[in-house]
DNA sequence: TTGAAAGCGGTACCAG
DNA sequence: CTGGTACCGCTTTCAA
């Protein structure tokens, strides 16, 4: 900048007003900082400028998902981004894998870096850490799983009865040994849904008879094998709950595999976009991504622009698409 | 960290020794140090280090893509994340939708934030603007396109090749009337899967043949609609090439909705995860991306070390995976 | 092992 | 409309 300066013949300062469109710079004078800049291949530094602005704003704003590459993950990021293109905003993104540790280390980077602000899709079990932060003013909001041990904005599914939406359809249809397969419970969202499928038990007076429930279920592969084994044992399910996308994925080809696609009713949670063309289209309970990325950005915005209001808990009302894979009857 | 040095009674440096973890500070000096700094609530602030400190990395990488919801940038994104973990780089993702200006916008925004390092799936046709970064050493490898007016890193697929696999499969399973969906020509991808189109055809000894060729096709939407129309024609095609997955995707939409998935053939470019699942699984020429990914982040990783010998161009060879759509014979 | 002072690239504040 | 000077938060350099 100094050198800017020399070569057009002005102080840093009025080079520091031209770059920043400051008004109140003579054309000509304009002309020549310009000029001058592009000579020397001058390149604004953000950081530098931000280190003496009062109300520093860097515009990158931390989105920590579970996995970039699910496609849940994926279009909650570029909806994330939609919202916030306008306003200048980027996003610094990172995948958890569901590991604590990862998420907390991350997060403490992210804050080195003075982000913006936060969302979180959280896989750590309790979030006193972030307190200091948010106590210090940075916006953070939750997306798709409640916070633990602080307050702070989140936007969540109703997962309880996205659950109790999916059994119940199967019961519907006939069933009686329905498999559900999950997450460990230690995972919030898992809990949630599992307390949904005995809702949905209960409501059909068979509380207690959720014996095939399988948990710890983390990944497609997972979710495979579960299948396969489940599908050879004695009295195979009739059903099969799967409740997140992934898991989903994995039933499908392991049921694709074993020749029972059409004999084995299947409902996922979290629609994904292809679900339509499987072979059956594969019924799901479908949380609204868009919407929820949607609250979520519009909340963080309001926070970056001083809404200082206490924190607000969305919940988004979950559907359930029929799509054939869920109305295949017990055999 | 004026502060933190007063509380604990040394100077600003010893601090600055402690947060960055040198050696030579007795372990009282230190224990009082992060003491201090817990109880005040100090965070470190990266960019205002990096601005005295002479080799200064901001440790974030610039990813430009098409489209983060899309399987091909979210896979790609999710595959650098891994690779650069253990190395504490951070991505930095922005998508282009095909916009050229954008591109432009958010390089020069990057630039002012200095990140260490550029991968890019270019949206534009020309990356002269590039230049000067470049030279200034700033490590750009450009992924899945080559890039135009500079010369710099690439890792590419053989997308002439590709197309020619696909269509050859087709001409060989016995069809003659193939329709061909891809992007604009203007995106150099699209123009060298014509080509690979063409090369088929003349091998064939039907040069000139390409009556089918639909260009423009840019959305599953677009590519849909495209079908529909083909298929209402008096003598429609007994096979499609869908150049591109989202534009596959489509097309097994329309083709499911007017009750044509088992009577017209299929070849699609780029996997995805659930074409196996499809009905008829998919067949696709497949594009190793986990392994394109590998090679640009390892390639970025190798210049961010020092690595200035001239730019490398790397190509993937692409194959086809035969899973069913594609096999399906002219009626 | 520790500290003082200069300086990184830029902006705030106030004077001219 | 333009410039001078202090200073942002931290590291470098060099002296103690």
């Amino acid at each position: 900048m100094r050198d800017v300066a020399a070569l057009a013949g002005v102080s840093v300062k009025t080079v520091s007003r031209v770059v920043n469109e400051e008004s109140g710079v003579k054309a000509d004078v304009r002309a020549r900082v310009l000029a001058a800049a592009t000579r020397l291949d001058y390149r604004h530094n953000l950081a530098a400028s931000n280190l003496r602005r009062s109300r520093a704003r860097t515009g990158v704003v931390g989105v920590l998902v579970q996995d970039l590459g699910n496609s849940f993950s994926a279009s909650l990021v570029r909806a994330l981004e939609d919202a916030w293109r306008d306003r200048g905003l980027m996003v610094l993104a990172a995948s958890l894998d569901e590991a604590a540790e990862r998420e907390q280390q991350i997060v403490e980077n992210l804050i080195t870096r003075r982000v913006d602000g936060l969302v979180i899709v959280p896989a750590s079990p309790r979030h006193d850490y972030l307190a200091p932060e948010i106590r210090a003013g940075l916006p953070v909001v939750f997306a798709d799983r409640l916070p633990r041990g602080i307050d702070t904005d989140s936007v969540t599914t109703d997962n309880r009865r996205g659950a109790f939406l999916a059994i119940n359809h199967l019961v519907h249809v006939g069933h009686r040994r329905i498999a559900v397969l999950t997450d460990a419970p230690s995972i919030a969202t898992a809990e949630e849904r599992i307390s949904g499928v005995q809702d949905a038990l209960a409501a059909h007076g068979r509380e207690g008879t959720l014996d095939l429930l399988h948990t710890g279920i983390r990944s497609e592969a997972d979710a495979e094998a579960a299948v396969r084994a489940l599908m050879a044992e004695p009295s195979p399910p009739t059903a099969i709950f799967a409740a997140r996308n992934v898991l989903a994925q994995g039933s499908v080809r392991a049921l694709a595999e074993m020749g029972l696609r059409h004999s084995v009713a299947l409902v996922g949670f979290d629609d994904f976009p292809l679900a339509q063309l499987l072979d059956p289209p594969l019924t799901v309970v479908r949380q609204d991504v868009a919407r929820l990325a949607r609250l979520v950005g519009t909340r963080l915005l309001e926070r970056l622009d001083g809404d200082t209001s206490a924190p607000i808990h969305e919940i988004i009302k979950p559907t359930l698409i029929a799509r054939g894979s869920g109305e295949i009857p017990p055999s």
